[in-house]
DNA sequence: TAGATTGTTAATCGATTAACAATC
DNA sequence: TAGATTGTTAATCGATTAACAATC
């Protein structure tokens, strides 16, 4: 008999999960003790049918009379979502972009450890930066395997990004957050969120474009949940 | 009768289609003369059925023989994605995100003119960036109008962000490239692209996570093309 | 020519939306 | 109770993949 197979959420869903847990986390803030499908779209900016549905991978139980208990639902969401285990994280790449992630990084992940910086700028090489160690590229090879990592972040440039990833892969990470433009050719066990800021410029330029040479038809609001 | 609707191109196949232009290019510069829609392909992790589909609202033409030739491919890719007019953008924010944008932004986007930058922080305020002039944020109403900009780049805080934007837009900004976790509520012929860089830390940590407690399971690289 | 690739249409797959019985 | 909302299934929609005649 086969192994069941887990009905692994896609990507699409857990990225809407997360927007609704930090949307539910605000409204818990504000003192919302309760909350309907439609409202929880509306703020989210996608349809209650897609909130239900949502939700079913959680799962989350409502009232016809209050909807759902805005604490329950964010901590459903939560165990949904949430890592019990803490992961160790690495982050290739302290330029502004790098520093940029840093700062996000410690507000917002509290599960993930960041534990080293690699930088290739010797000047920027030494002094921790949010209190995280930052070392020579150089030595990535060296110190990687003794970090124990899982996670890797990458904000270097695009003619360095394949050569490094495979040194990451080669050393345990199974996930990496790839903000080049590259397309990192790595194996198929590993997985790969990629986050290409040029992509978003190109595309949203090309929008522009057409907004203005077709000024009367209504363009979509695009990509507002990826 | 109706008038024609344009068959305007969805936002994937775009970003497909950047992705095909910058390897397009790079292959170029390499000296490739020819192009097989099944390399490109595989360079840009894509099946080669894909790779058609999207030509199509190119066009381009390919023959048996060679596939396509290069310059001719780049030049179609570009003649459809092109904008022949030039916009105007500012961009909100001169922290290390907007820095990092703006240095992508002069390397990548000749067609978009980067007029102008609005910082809170008074200390960043004053000195050009990249030789962008940094204006003070409370001086936007008065500034926005004279910039006849139709691109806006958000790289503020979520909590200034709704706030700015409808600024933005009452200016005629009809394009944003929203980089704050808010989920902007806009009239419908604005174009917004969301690049959530906490949501993809989010989503990294998901599946690292998952790919910790089953780690047989082969995970699917996500994300490949937005 | 024979064989591989193109452009395009048809089939499949997955994701979103609609519908609705159950229910508070 | 009556009415609105939930959880869930069915229908729709769009995007990806497969198939294949045309062709170099």
């Amino acid at each position: 008999m086969a192994t069941q197979m887990k009905p692994s959420i896609s990507s699409r869903t857990v990225g809407r999960l997360c927007v609704y847990r930090r949307i539910l986390s605000q409204l818990l803030q504000k003192g919302s003790e309760y909350i309907f499908s439609r409202d929880l779209a509306a703020i989210s900016g996608v349809s209650a049918s897609q909130v239900r549905q949502d939700l079913m991978n959680v799962p989350a139980w409502g009232t016809p009379q209050n909807g759902y208990t805005t604490e329950k639902l964010l901590l459903a969401v939560n165990g949904c979502l949430g890592q019990t285990r803490e992961m160790n994280s690495v982050l290739l790449g302290a330029g502004h972009l790098g520093q940029a992630i840093l700062h996000y990084f410690n507000e917002t992940q509290p599960k993930l450890k960041m534990k080293a910086i690699f930088e290739a700028d010797a000047t920027l090489v030494g002094s921790p930066l949010y209190g995280v160690p930052v070392f020579p590229v150089q030595e990535l090879d060296e110190k990687i395997c003794l970090l124990n990592a899982q996670v890797a972040i990458l904000a270097v440039p695009e003619s360095e990004a394949q050569e490094i990833a495979e040194t990451l892969v080669s050393a345990g990470i199974c996930s990496i957050l790839n903000f080049t433009p590259a397309r990192l050719q790595l194996p198929a066990h590993v997985f790969v969120e990629n986050n290409d800021i040029q992509l978003s410029l190109e595309r949203v330029a090309f929008y522009a474009g057409q907004a203005m040479s077709e000024p009367a038809s209504q363009t979509l609001s695009e990509g507002s949940l990826a």
